[in-house]
DNA sequence: TAATAATTTTACCGATTGGTAAAGATTGCA
DNA sequence: TGCAATCTTTACCAATCGGTAAAATTATTA
């Protein structure tokens, strides 16, 4: 071992290269598997490696799962965070749907990945939940049930209201398989994804405009 | 063995109620790990038996696992099936959110089961949702687009609106954790449900009126 | 280039997995 | 009540599980 601190020891090329490798892998199988669904064997294979080089990188199957889940939540927050007390209301909440739709599109595989983290009881990341989560949509509930009030938009539950953007969004990740079998294959990933942009549109911001406005 | 034919022989009152107890057990633990992740240990001990006991009354873990998929799917599709033509559009809209609005309520575990099933490919359910499901769909689909040219309702894509009443309905169902943990546990599931429901008919049913209705 | 550190492989471990064989206990019925 | 059918238990099995030890190999650097 070096002199130099073990905790700042810089990453060697290959350490770089594995970690990634088996990130990836991973989360292909916990994504579709869950947690205890997935085998390490499973994911050294997906990762091209044998099983104890693997744990070499990550000690236990839990350190793997745990790192991906915090890269997640991580992202995960970031659309709700950019809403704007400020903006347009409607135009914040289309912008909001909009990128919670693009983050189902193009990180379906995340989006499992927590939908079988919930689905399962949230053994990992329940206090996530009940801290982080709660007050920072506790906090854009407030936003949401302001602008109703001043008559910017419909007065709704903004509690409700997120679930529900939440819950149609990620709809399209989660159940991508049963939203392909009902469409048919035929369309493309593209037509699907504007086809739902536009209805979802004008479910919410239609439907939440102001009583009176046009 | 007797002279009857073995496919028809009556079930005995203690086949009858172990059968129950092991589909009940096996719910819980399916529900909330998913096929792979379930044990049939765990399984046995829920159902307050031993494991080789278990097994006389189903030979297999997948067997538990198909009868439950298959008794689940029958009830699924009912609400959908139910939604009348001839009936008033928001009104048969309203009845079918309130509906499936129940069914997560009243069969949370259901849902979850199913929802593990989609989220890990669908392997064992995937000829369903590409044959009933899809037929079923494309037939209510049909309907609903001659709502909306009829000036019965808004004109709106038929799919990714009964897309978006399943995922707004089965999330209190499959994300229940992550809701409560938002929502605080203090309030009781019958209030959520009630503010759930109410936020539903504002904005599927307000939102979809036809334009210049009151 | 030699030595040292980092990486990979081989061989293995005890625990748990889904499932079986067969003896023993219980039940229902003639 | 006796006996066959049904049910339960005990004891097991091979395969797979998450994980380890340590030798063999490869890369880095003084």
């Amino acid at each position: 071992m070096k002199a130099r601190a073990a905790k700042t020891r810089r990453k060697t090329r290959i350490q770089q290269e594995n970690e990634e490798r088996i990130l990836e892998a991973a989360l292909e199988v916990f994504s579709t598997h869950g947690f205890r669904g997935a085998t390490i064997d499973q994911i050294a294979e997906a990762a091209g490696m044998s099983k104890p080089n693997l744990l070499y990188y990550f000690r236990t199957k839990d350190a793997m799962h745990r790192l991906l889940i915090e890269q997640l939540l991580d992202n995960w927050l970031d659309p709700l965070r950019e809403m704007d007390p400020d903006g347009n209301p409607l135009q914040e909440i289309r912008s909001y749907i909009r990128r919670k739709l693009e983050m189902a599109r193009d990180y379906p595989r995340e989006s499992r990945l927590f939908a079988n983290e919930i689905l399962q009881g949230a053994p990992r990341v329940e206090d996530v939940l009940k801290g982080e989560l709660r007050e920072l949509v506790d906090e854009k509930a407030k936003v949401i049930r302001e602008w109703g009030r001043q008559g910017k938009m419909a007065k709704c539950d903004p509690y409700h209201l997120i679930f529900s953007i939440w819950a149609t969004t990620q709809h399209y990740a989660d159940f991508d398989v049963q939203v392909r079998a009902v469409l048919g294959e035929n369309m493309s990933g593209d037509g699907r994804f504007e086809d739902a942009a536009r209805f979802l549109d004008q479910l919410f911001v239609d439907g939440l405009k102001a009583p009176g406005t046009s």
